[in-house]
DNA sequence: TGACATGTACGACAGGATGTCGTACTCTTA
DNA sequence: TAAGAGTACGACATCCTGTCGTACATGTCA
């Protein structure tokens, strides 16, 4: 999957967060409040670019085109972290963690949040170190 | 802080393994097994940039400079992540980590070794902790 | 000391990505 | 059919990257 760019980014989160398919005129009006004849440009070549990205569909049906996002903000934000992984950390995203909990950039709101979602998704191994499973640092390449 | 280009990245990975100080033919030989003298400029230019970035420290008291890592590994990799929280999940790493974990992407080690930190950082759950693994959460997400 | 090897500093360039705008074409509708 | 709105996309300036070459500095050794 490719990066998006700023602009691209701008366009996809308004498609995000609308929840709802937009055509050209809905994101111009809100990416450029003073809409001028050229910033339609923009946004139709933005729109063709994140198209043929794979990032988002354009209903053709109608003259009017439609668009809604092809990937959803998770995904991509999880295809990003993997990334991030795979060129620091040899693909593994606890030393990412590890850092950001150490340096006490994640809430304690956070950290209720991700052992909740760790508690759903990884059926008690039964012991409570959990140390037994291979556990050693693979942490460079 | 700025982002790291492909080839910047790679003389930053060579110095964050190494582990000492190198000098630039260290790294043009690492990066270039069949350096010619081209090659010795590029590093050079390389070495600079990264300078400027503010990523290594340049030795200048001899003629042969040595280099070294003024950003660890784990910084720029904690950065790039909270970078790409705050453009696309408001600055929250939890919808991450649940995308991974949902999909897979993470290894019961993995999880294991997240949840270690966790706990060993965040044991102030409220009550005397004791029971984390019971079931307290609902963790919808 | 002078020649040579080695190293540093940096200008220059090409290629690609990006943001922007303008123009040509299409479609709908009055 | 003409006007207005929309689409398709060429073109451009800018920035970042990776690369190379050149000019200058420094150290070594006969």
């Amino acid at each position: 999957m490719l990066n998006l760019a700023n602009a691209e980014l701008a366009v996809m989160n308004l498609l995000w967060e609308s929840g709802e398919r937009m055509t050209a005129r809905d994101i111009r009006e809100q990416l450029y409040p003073d809409s001028t004849k050229a910033q339609h440009g923009t946004v139709q070549r933005l729109l063709q670019r994140l198209e043929e990205k794979g990032f988002l569909e354009r209903d053709r049906s109608i003259a009017v085109h439609f668009f809604c996002p092809r990937v959803s903000r998770e995904a991509y934000a999880g295809q990003q972290l993997e990334s991030l992984a795979e060129k620091l950390t040899a693909g593994s995203v606890a030393p990412l963690i590890t850092h950001l909990v150490e340096h006490q950039r994640i809430s304690d709101d956070e950290i209720q949040r991700i052992r909740s979602i760790l508690d759903s998704h990884a059926p008690a191994t039964g012991d409570a170190d959990g140390s037994h499973s291979s556990s050693e640092q693979r942490g460079d390449s």
